[in-house]
DNA sequence: TTGTACGCGTTATCAC
DNA sequence: GTGATAACGCGTACAA
């Protein structure tokens, strides 16, 4: 199938390549109706110039790269959509890469910078202690989405924006010790976990340290690798297996609503009811939490503001060039029907 | 930044560029031991080949585009993984584009085609009545998947992966009745959709006609446009007008699994029990459909088989350059917990 | 205001 | 087995 090139239009309308560029890249100086000529004359071709020609020829390629860790991820939706709708409205082209769990995002970042000639990448989700000698492998500047991760002094030309994980994860733990719950469960991510699960982890043991509770490992439970680990499958999985081994629990704290609607389920077929038996809270503030039933108790992360901002810190560090930004903002702890008061 | 090219490496490595051309991209005619010193260089230095530039000299391009309308349509997300292994197995790239609602897929899919000289387009939703004029203006092999569109015999060199939606939502609105029910609500799309929601809501029609029940337009609710047709808030806020109406229906049968969770979010706000007070299925067959509580009842669509399938014969049509294949998979009616037999 | 010619980084076609 | 060199389609400096 022949493709019709920039050629071709500036044989017919009888004009040199340069003017038919000029008209395509609103050039000032060209005569409006030379111009008018050929974009009608484009338009009846249907011409659309070849991507991969303009970005061989720009020395900057203008194209701005989204790497999701799980493109799946219900969390990622909308946060895509506003980035996409941001990107093209700067005149910069837009590309959604999806990173499988097993991958390395920093890795399929600098290929991917090197083979598109990226200006800026974001990532969504992801490591939150990735390694920064591959991070500094990157020349051009990258925003760290959802994940508060911590860089050293030595790397530059970087944004996070996150919530605090920490922080939020202490306060939903915090907030389900006043509700007068004392065991506590926490379903989190790998042992060896190196994204948000740690940080949440952490803060679910600094709550019950505040609060005088020890910390006991039984009650903690990994999710179990695989494909998808902030699964309702694998909360559901390992939901059961904890009811199982009969340990004692009032309440479940999972690291993520898509984990607490699968142990909501596994409490509702061991014959109990949530939260009359068991209170479940959930982390992350998704659609679904609110319309689960009983709408689950969570933290809410702004994800469109996060989306924003991060969109917004990209191009700051573009134009700048360096510099180190981190933008934490506040989640909300969204009450729901899943979590009750207990007497002590 | 100064990025390193094919010619560097040539340089560093005392040889020409066709020379690491052909290591790079494992010719037959070549010394092993110069390729080897070659590869170590690329290693060393991480050069990695521009890919606008062998796009744009591969008279073939080799990229295959997946087009999702609603890339957070959880429908799709698994859907998408395999689709992209997939094709990265055959060596082909992949790009993934994300459709907002409003936009036309396939005038995205013309432009796409020429800007990154694609082989071949993956479909994933979209209208079940495209614009053939538009779609003959690819030039490349693409498969319609998740949608049962029904194409004139003038377009060729396509395919369509998907279920048979009418006789689907023919069984499952078949099923209610057998379950008892005769007034049965449906919760479909924009009356001038045009896309699975049509097909669905006629099996919903001819279910009735079978069973003698005649069609009642007071229980016939269309989602309201704007973000999002097929969302769990669309579902809910219909929901709750029509319960506020005080229709009396025994049943409430959503498109969509989605919509069925807002349905019965709206229900039980209402105070009002599933299945006990009203009964309520969904389409679709998602995970959540599973983990909800109650355990939806909804027709599950093979979604791995269909991205499999798609692969398949897209490849198939990319190599024969012609053809028309309709796939049609049979979907399996999951029952759930949210239906009960009532009686007469 | 417009046209010509060159180069972007790569692969393929030749000679050698 | 290897190295020049001509494309690929476009943008732009420069000349006209």
């Amino acid at each position: 199938m022949e493709q019709i090139t920039i050629k071709e239009i500036a044989r017919i309308c009888g004009v040199g390549v340069s003017t038919v560029s000029r008209a395509i890249n609103d050039h000032p100086d060209i005569n409006p109706e030379t111009k008018k000529k050929i974009m009608d004359t484009i338009a009846k071709y249907r011409y659309i110039p070849n991507n991969s020609a303009r970005n061989l020829k720009r020395s900057e390629s203008n194209t701005i790269a989204v790497l999701a860790k799980g493109i799946s991820n219900p969390l990622f939706g909308k946060m895509i959509q506003l980035l996409e709708k941001d990107i093209l409205g700067k005149q910069y082209l837009f590309v959604l890469q999806q990173v499988d769990e097993e991958e390395n995002e920093v890795e399929t970042a600098i290929r991917l910078e090197k083979e598109k000639r990226l200006k800026g990448i974001i990532f969504l989700g992801g490591t939150s202690h990735p390694r920064e000698d591959l991070l500094r492998q990157l020349t051009v500047p990258f925003v760290i989405c959802t994940v508060n991760a911590q860089l050293s002094e030595e790397t530059d030309g970087f944004g996070v924006v996150a919530i605090d994980d920490e922080a939020e994860s202490f306060r939903m733990v915090d907030y389900l010790c006043s509700m007068g719950h004392k065991k506590i469960a926490i379903l989190t991510a790998l042992e060896r976990d190196s994204g948000i699960g740690r940080l949440r982890l952490t803060g679910y043991r600094e709550a019950l340290e505040k609060h005088g509770i020890p910390y006991d490992e039984s009650l903690v439970v990994s999710m179990q690798p695989g494909q998808g680990t902030y699964t309702m499958e694998n909360g559901y999985e390992q939901t059961r297996v904890l009811l199982e081994k009969g340990v004692q629990f009032t309440a479940l704290y999972a690291i993520a609503d898509t984990i607490a609607i699968g142990a909501c389920k596994a409490i509702f077929d061991a014959g109990l009811r949530v939260p009359d038996d068991v209170s479940v809270a959930g982390f992350d503030g998704l659609d679904l939490a609110d319309y689960y039933h009983p709408s689950l108790t969570t933290v809410e992360q702004p994800l469109e503001e996060m989306a924003t901002e991060a969109s917004r810190v990209l191009f700051e560090l573009i134009n700048k060039k360096q510099g180190r930004e981190y933008q934490i903002f506040r989640a909300n702890l969204r009450e729901g029907q899943s979590v009750r008061r207990i007497q002590e």
